[in-house]
This record gives C-alpha cells, sequence and structure tokens, in this order.
DNA sequence: TTGTGTTTTATTGCCTCC
DNA sequence: GGAGGCAATAAAACACAA
C-alpha cells in the first residue's frame, strides 16, 4: 500500500489496523503547503500532530507534553470547519481529502470531527424539538382548560334556565287550548313521545314527557335556550366548527415549525 | 489549587449499502 | 467484504466555583 494513501485511508479496515492510531500524533503530515493555509502556523507549533520531524523529536516537544495526548483543534480549523458543516453536513471523499489538505489535519480527523459535529447537531435539534412539542402542548393545555370552564358555565346556565321553564309550565303541559300557546319547534319538539329537548349531543332533558307548549311569556326564556344551545352546538358539539379548524392550524403551524428549524432532520 | 461538570476528540462495535 | 455512518463510550482538555 502507498505510504501516503495509508495516511489518508479512513476505511473501517484501515483504522482497524492502525491500532496504534494514538501514536499516529507522530506521523509527519508537514510541509509547508499543508501549514500554508488558514495562519494555523501558530497552533501547529503547539501540536504535535502536525509537526515535522525535527519539530517532533526535539526537546522542546518532549518538554511539553507526551505526543500521545489528545490535542484540540485550533480555532481557524474549527472555524473552516464549521463553515464547511453549514454548507454541507456530509463530506464526499474528495471533499474530506481536500479540507484534510487544506487543514492540515487527517482525513480521518475531518471524518471523526464531521461524525462528531453531526451528533450534536442531532442532540440540539432534539432539544428544539422539544421545546417547541412542549410549548405547544402547554398553550393546548391552556385553551383547553378554558373551554372546561366555558362549558361548565353553559351547562350551569343551562340547567338554571331548565329549571325556570319547568317551574313556569307545570299546569298546562297537556291539553292546552289557550291559542296564545304554540308549539315549540326547531329542536323542541319530537312529537308526543317523551322528547329529548336539544338535539342529538345535548346532555339534558326536559322533565316532563310529550310536545312542550309554551306561553307567550316563555318566548324570551326559549330564545335564550336555543342561543345557549346554538353556542354549545358550535364551541362543544360540533366538530365541524371552528374547534377543529383551530386544532388544525395549530398542528399545521407545529408542522411547519418543524419543518422550518432545520433541513437535515432527514438526513439521507 | 483543586474538585467537578462540560466539551471535544477519538475509539469501538454494529449496521447498512454497494 | 470493504467503506462509511451512527450510538455509546472513554478520556483528555477546558471552564469555573470554592
Amino acid at each position: 500500500m502507498d505510504p501516503m494513501s495509508f495516511l489518508f485511508d479512513s476505511s473501517a479496515a484501515c483504522r482497524r489496523n492502525m491500532l496504534f492510531l494514538g501514536n499516529t500524533d507522530h506521523l509527519i503530515f508537514g510541509g509547508e503547503s499543508l501549514r500554508s493555509s488558514l495562519g494555523i502556523e501558530e497552533s501547529l507549533k503547539r501540536r504535535p500532530f502536525f509537526c515535522q520531524p525535527d519539530d517532533m523529536f526535539g526537546d522542546e516537544y518532549y518538554d511539553d507534553q507526551s505526543p500521545e495526548k489528545k490535542r484540540r483543534l485550533s480555532s481557524e480549523q474549527v472555524h473552516m470547519l464549521e463553515k464547511t458543516f453549514e454548507a454541507e453536513n456530509k463530506l464526499e471523499p474528495d471533499r474530506k481529502l481536500e479540507l484534510a489538505k487544506k487543514l492540515g489535519l487527517q482525513p480521518r480527523q475531518v471524518a471523526i470531527w464531521f461524525q462528531n459535529r453531526r451528533a450534536r447537531w442531532k442532540t440540539k435539534q432534539l432539544e428544539r424539538d422539544y421545546d417547541l412539542l412542549k410549548s405547544l402542548y402547554d398553550s393546548l393545555l391552556v385553551d383547553y382548560d378554558s373551554i372546561l370552564r366555558d362549558n361548565e358555565k353553559l351547562r350551569l346556565e343551562v340547567t338554571s334556565l331548565n329549571e325556570k321553564l319547568r317551574t313556569r309550565e307545570t299546569p298546562q303541559t297537556e291539553n292546552c287550548a289557550d291559542p296564545a300557546m304554540e308549539k315549540v319547534g326547531d329542536g323542541f319538539s319530537s312529537g308526543s313521545s317523551g322528547s329529548t329537548v336539544a338535539n342529538e349531543g345535548i346532555p339534558w332533558h326536559m322533565g316532563s314527557p310529550g310536545s312542550y307548549y309554551l306561553h307567550d311569556d316563555g318566548d324570551q326564556i326559549r330564545h335564550q335556550l336555543v342561543d345557549i344551545m346554538d353556542a354549545a352546538k358550535s364551541e362543544d358539539y360540533d366538530s365541524s366548527g371552528d374547534d377543529r379548524s383551530y386544532f388544525c392550524g395549530v398542528f399545521c403551524d407545529q408542522q411547519q415549525q418543524l419543518e422550518a428549524s432545520g433541513g437535515w432532520w432527514d438526513w439521507p
């Protein structure tokens, strides 16, 4: 194998053969061309990874630290890697070699850096997604509680009005001959059998069986009930109403936010 | 200075794809 | 079977409070 291709090779087999990888710190990657860019000259002086043979085996080097020590990349190198990562979160082999050459790093180091960087990005993305979902959940919870309160309020109102109705109607429910009376329509009557007052889904019943007849002075109460039931239907019981579109809107928003939050969630 | 928590670099093992 | 990706993890480097 060509020694240089060995240096550049980051395959699994090769890296497993390089059990002395810690000692690859000794491998010479030097040469002026490799160190010319990005102003990394300064950092190279401190970095056993990338120095020249004379530097590596000099007293100065060994006085400083063991060559096996793990070294951090310079800020310039990191900056360049970050910039590249912004453009492409995975590197083609050619690009990796090019970048490694440019930075004076081993291709394997570049590959590892990108791997770790992807892992960090994924962690951050998970945190962002969690925060987003949590805020959506919290706002839905607030809405839900508000709806429950409204529902309870309406229920009490209906009960109270129902009581009023009952007290007014008791003597005349059957055989009523008063022409002023009228049959209540629009959901208040279902004929002669024990009727449910409201439409389906409205959980209360009139107390007495048969059709309901109200005096004129009951009209006000009747209209109030109709209003209340309409409100109840639109807010609580009608799944095709605004509530559905609201929740739909919430989840559409959520999806849009997730889509907008990052382009790499579904990495190829 | 030192103990401790966090970040970064690197390794290992497993998996998928070609 | 080789190449390369990812998850889990180790360990060095770093930051910082006490």
